[in-house]
DNA sequence: TATGAATGAGATTTCATTCAT
DNA sequence: AATGAATGAAATCTCATTCAT
């Protein structure tokens, strides 16, 4: 693509975001090229002067998120079983859920069956597995032999994911701190007993 | 509808066959009418005949997931800090598993939010609503009082079902047992700690 | 067509009445054969043992109103002005409201422009230009020189049709009396004057 | 609907010209969406630009006619039984006449039964309504206490439109001409005696 | 004689994309 | 750089008619 200039990259922009918010309420399928130009009160011809179809703005707000997930996985300290490794667990989970209030439709609809098999969807495949693979490093870190550490980051991973989409579309009620609290405590239960006590049985 | 008789029953049960294997091949939205009454070796007046458009179809497919898994959460018993509590839950999980190989397109496509702004959709939701609201009675009896048991079981279910939902659609490489063993492992250690260490004991 | 037994015979009567009340709820092309099968308790096979389609039905209706309008048109005596001529006009017009009560969708059906084209069109037509030659021959005999007695004719079967249109559906709120009355006010007045009184003008 | 530039309007134009020589020809519902965008040289794409179906093209048309039906009943002056009035009155048929040449298939349509139950039918009545308490007003001028006058008008009106109707169709073989002058003479006569002679003043 | 099921041609409608200004 | 209008291929949906029992 060309060079832009100020005006162009802020259409350009306009654009990107009126996708993100369509694709966020009515999913990838159901959105229609009118319904972004709409938002970014544009028209059809201004849209295809910056992207070549409705996939391609796809793809561009997926090259964003890829790359804002990237940093997030890499901030990911290891794990560790203290009240400190467990804050930083909670705090960085936090992140994840910043990051998903803001493109969580992208990353759903990326890594969604629907588009799971043209070429480009590959691209979201990889997300995920990238994303999982940084998290696996430090799963793998201080996970017992019992469990495979890979599916294990998965599992974690889609929890992750599930349930800040879940608050997000609002098909459940939850409040945002109560998730990330759960979130934190169950990932850290899963991977070292929910307070590093040692075994006992019920009576 | 009026009453059928056998031959309706069975051509009706065709087209929901064919609507099943469709959706879970190419998605929801892009499943054509064609496809299905092409799979169900019907024709387009066949299909018109017994559902006035895809959604009914796909509502009539939902309505028997609904049903199936009302029952399989029903047959979860009380989680058990012990061997055998622990081969319990995996048997469940594995029958989640077959659950979700059979009709896992119509479970995603439900609680996704593309249909879930419809009146409809709000069905998807209760669907796993209700679900998570069975598992919930079986986290509450046994998790400490720090973790809302409500978000644990639903941070459960979301595991449960995007973990099968990558192996299903090969999005990651997954063995079926492996994923199985991994979701028995994480939820156990999540409720009694890695290797069977029960959290405190409620007060 | 074959020889019906009775069964047959009152099969094929249901269906005619039921054609004939469609028709006159929806008119012929938004009438289905469906609508009329439903009415006459049959089903599509019957509908097709019976007639060949929809036109066929429709014309074996039409047959039976021509035959009853032309017995109608006959027995119109002479046009006279006198008290007794005038009553026997109005007499008259209520055996027209009758017959419109019963036939009008067909009547009206019948000499719309929509199957005005084909071959069969012709028939109402022709059902029309009877009916109308019928009265003719009755103003003929009295109304002046000026006038077009084939006009006339025509103008008033053009009243009389669509007042007892506009009084069946309902379009507009008459007493079927007053129709009546006045129908044959203005008939015998457009022919002789309202009382056949001498000109004067009004002050 | 938008604002539309001048090609926009032309387009819209083009197609109610279109929409309406269609409907005369075949009526409203032999009438397909592909004749008219033939008919205008445009594409099914273009059609649904404007109009959201064959109905809402259909409505637009009525607008139009309701306003000119309007308009010209506004113009009757007062009836009067003098050689002026008579040719008043016949200048103001043949305005008529012209008017349902352009029009004819609308005005029909719109009072027929088939499309006469939707809430838009209502339209279609109070059109007729209002043209006939116009012509009320003024034949109440000037009728004779013996016969309603609301119905008379009405009666005129049938006659009116049924007239030209046939005339337009060609289902009968009329004169425009003779049309107008029998038209205006059974009008003048039922009013005011066949040959200028009034009925007796109201008291 | 009666029927429910099936058909498919033909209609309507949608929408990503291109065009002319 | 921006736009409103136009397009047409592809989808959905309808319904008169035929078929098998």
């Amino acid at each position: 693509m060309r060079e832009l200039r100020a005006r162009g990259r802020n259409t350009r922009r306009k654009l990107l975001d009126a996708g993100a918010q369509v694709f966020a309420t009515k999913g990838y399928h159901a959105t229609r090229v009118d319904d972004i130009v709409k938002l970014a009160h544009a028209s059809h011809g201004t849209f295809y002067l910056y992207f070549s179809n409705k996939e391609e703005l796809f793809r561009a707000l997926a090259e964003e998120v890829a790359s804002e997930m990237h940093e997030l996985a890499a901030t990911l300290g290891p794990l560790r079983s203290t009240p400190d490794g467990r804050s930083e667990l909670r705090a960085w989970i936090e992140q994840f859920a910043d990051l998903y209030e803001r493109y969580g439709a992208v990353i759903r609809t990326w890594t969604e069956a629907e588009i799971g098999r043209s070429e480009f969807g590959k691209l979201g495949t990889d997300l995920l597995t990238q994303f999982t693979r940084e998290l696996h490093r430090r799963v793998a870190e201080v996970t017992t032999s019992e469990m495979e550490a890979g599916v294990v980051a998965l599992a974690l991973v889609a929890m992750l994911e599930r349930l800040n989409y879940y608050a997000l579309t609002q098909q459940v009620r939850i409040d945002r701190d109560a998730m990330i609290d759960t979130l934190a405590s169950v990932t850290y239960a899963s991977l070292f007993g929910s307070d590093g006590c040692a075994p006992s049985t019920r009576s």
